[in-house]
RNA sequence: GCCUCCGUAGCUCAGCGGAUAGAGCAGCCGCCUUCUAAGCGGUUGGUCGCAGGUUCGAUCCCUGCCGGAGGCGCCA
């Protein structure tokens, strides 16, 4: 019996209690199921008593007595309590509740999944960082958690597509070239240009490249060491990406979007919407009927169009490839765009409560011997994810960034998360997987095979807290996805790993020495299994590696 | 001034209205002849920033205040 499965028979329960005339109420939409966190108190709890107690007039207490007595006849129930002003405490058979073994391991790698957001489009646009350096400690909190995002959204059924917006149009892309060229003649970088330590190499790698770029005029010059220095910072990203594991469907280039004619489009839409205005020579956008805290410049009264318009025709054209909800990653810094991008959204006729959502990523910092590691060009100690991926590994990154909330600031500390040890959450989870695997191995070689499942079998306390904790993995999953919370899949997973051990410790899989092979090892073998299997598609969702060995 | 986020153990942080508020680290004490000690058990540590309100019940929701971070351009 899963959770699932036990909620429909609460229920069943509830519905039953009303037609006996026991109490009158609707039965609920939703029906919560918790987990009490004291285990004398059950397997399972609900506050459903406590819910129906207002809407039908009656004490909670008589309330719970009438549902727990309807319960107590399902099948696989093995007791019903009330406690204090009317949960219902509910314990599960162990040959019921063994079932979510079996379950687990059936479904294997698709276990998790579930259909809550089947049927929805979705676009995850991060990152988006411009084409014009490296990518920063920032940028790498997103390729961390957008891209567990976008996994658990998938895995919650939704249909959805990985975008990275390309800011290659802009003064910023001039002030780039301008950088560049400035390196290779070896003149002083102009002030709003770039001063990284990057920019020489680059400048020194185009001119080696494409030494006739020397011979150039000025002005053409500086616009060839831009486009050079855009191919090769572009492809860069990609590759540092790619070698993270965040992977996109989708580069868009908002040059593209000019050239694409998507900006005229987009006017043209906002128009027939009636939210443009032309005021002092320029074309408005009244975003203030829209929450915006004033109206928002699309194109300026010199004739050049805002990035602002780039942002309005960028929304329009995921809307026109039909994405249903358009998701953007953006770090703290642009979270003045919220209420505009927004905006944007029901000027154009849309629902921004449905079909636009912004989440903002706060700072991280990184301390290193007890020092912010600061992002200070002069001290030459700009934080890229190339740096930090260098100093604590893929699996330790993606994982330290996953497992907070990305909308609270945060802080690293480089010392502990590179420690290979259970101070460090990474390794104490992949060291419970790899001890799964470790007993799966030698369960081979003593000729243990999953040819018997007896459930009931599992009565240990810590077997029960396992399967119960087994259960729990599909509505993790799907409530990290509709709450874009991808951390609680790995605070989940430590959980997991925790209890993992605990079992470890109390019982033994494998017979000793030369006892005989009973079904208690096979059933367990089954459970340590279904737990491998768990710890595995949790830690895939987080873009982590599930090592079989450590 | 306005807007967003944050304030929970010495530190870093979980806890989308439920029972005695949790984890890791740091500190102290134990557990390896047999499935991975990268593990397990025990112990120390809290006015959940403050004050009201809503509720059967508030760390969680609402209001105000205090403190911290960030943002408020015909920049990109």
């Amino acid at each position: 019996m899963t959770p699932a499965d036990l909620i429909t028979s609460i229920r069943a329960a509830v519905s039953r209690a009303i037609d006996a005339g026991a109490f009158t109420a609707e039965v609920p939409d939703e029906i919560v199921l918790d987990r009490p966190k004291n285990p004398e108190h059950g397997d399972y709890a609900t506050n459903v008593a406590l819910r129906l107690a207002k809407p039908s007039g009656k004490p909670p207490r008589l309330v719970a007595e009438a549902i727990a007595a309807e319960l107590r006849q399902d099948p696989g129930i093995a007791s019903v309590d009330i406690a204090g002003p009317g949960f219902l405490n509910i314990r599960v058979d162990a040959s019921s509740l063994g079932g979510v073994a079996r379950t687990v391991v059936q479904e294997g790698s698709s276990y998790g999944r579930t259909d809550t957001l089947a049927g929805s489009k979705i676009n995850v646009e991060f990152i988006s960082a411009n084409p014009t350096g490296p990518l920063h400690l920032g940028h790498t909190r997103w390729a961390a958690v957008g891209d567990a995002l976008a996994r658990v959204l998938s895995a919650a059924g939704a249909d959805v597509s990985r975008e990275f917006y390309i800011n290659d149009r802009g003064v910023q892309m001039d002030a780039f070239g301008a950088s560049l060229r400035a390196a290779a003649l070896g003149a002083a970088i102009p002030d709003n240009g770039y001063h990284g330590d990057y920019i020489p190499a680059l400048a020194a790698q185009i001119v080696a490249e494409h030494p006739e770029i020397l011979e150039l005029d000025a002005e053409k010059q500086v616009d060839a060491f831009r486009e050079e220095g855009y191919r090769l910072q572009l492809a860069e990203q990609r590759r540092t990406l790619e070698d993270f594991g965040t992977e996109f469907d989708t580069w868009y280039s908002e040059r593209y979007l000019h050239t694409s004619g998507a900006v005229e489009r987009a006017l043209d839409q906002l128009k027939a919407q009636g939210h443009l205005y032309a005021d002092a020579d320029a074309l408005w956008l009244r975003t203030t009927d829209f929450g915006d805290d004033k109206d928002r410049v699309l194109l300026k009264s010199d004739g050049d169009l805002t990035y602002f318009a780039s942002d309005a025709a960028y929304y329009l054209d995921k809307r026109n490839r039909g994405f249903d909800l358009c998701v953007y990653l953006l770090g703290a810094d642009h979270h003045g765009y919220v209420n505009r991008l927004k905006a944007i959204a029901a000027c154009a006729g849309d629902d921004p409560e449905a079909n636009i959502e912004v989440l903002i990523g706060q700072l991280v910092k990184i301390l290193r011997a007890g020092q912010e590691v600061r992002l200070s060009k002069r001290a030459g100690e700009i934080v890229t994810l190339t740096d930090f991926v260098e100093a604590a590994g893929v699996d330790a990154v993606r994982y330290s960034l996953s497992r907070y909330p990305s909308d609270s600031p945060l802080t690293l500390d480089l010392d502990l998360i590179t420690r290979q040890s259970s101070d460090n959450p990474v390794f104490y989870v992949q060291y419970a997987h790899a001890r799964t695997c470790s007993v799966i191995r030698n369960a081979g070689e003593v000729g243990i095979v999953l040819d018997t499942f007896v459930p009931e079998l599992l009565t240990h306390e810590t077997e029960t807290a396992l399967l119960t904790a087994l259960g729990d993995f599909p509505r993790i999953v799907a409530q990290a996805a509709e709450l874009r919370e991808p951390h609680r899949v790995a605070r989940y997973l430590e959980e997991l790993a925790g209890t993992l051990h605990r079992w470890y410790e109390a019982c033994r899989i494998i017979p000793r020495g030369d006892e005989e092979i009973t079904d208690l090892n096979r059933t367990r073998l089954w459970l340590n299994v279904a737990t491998r299997t768990v710890l595995s598609n949790g830690l895939h969702l987080l873009g982590v590696s599930a090592p079989e060995r450590m």
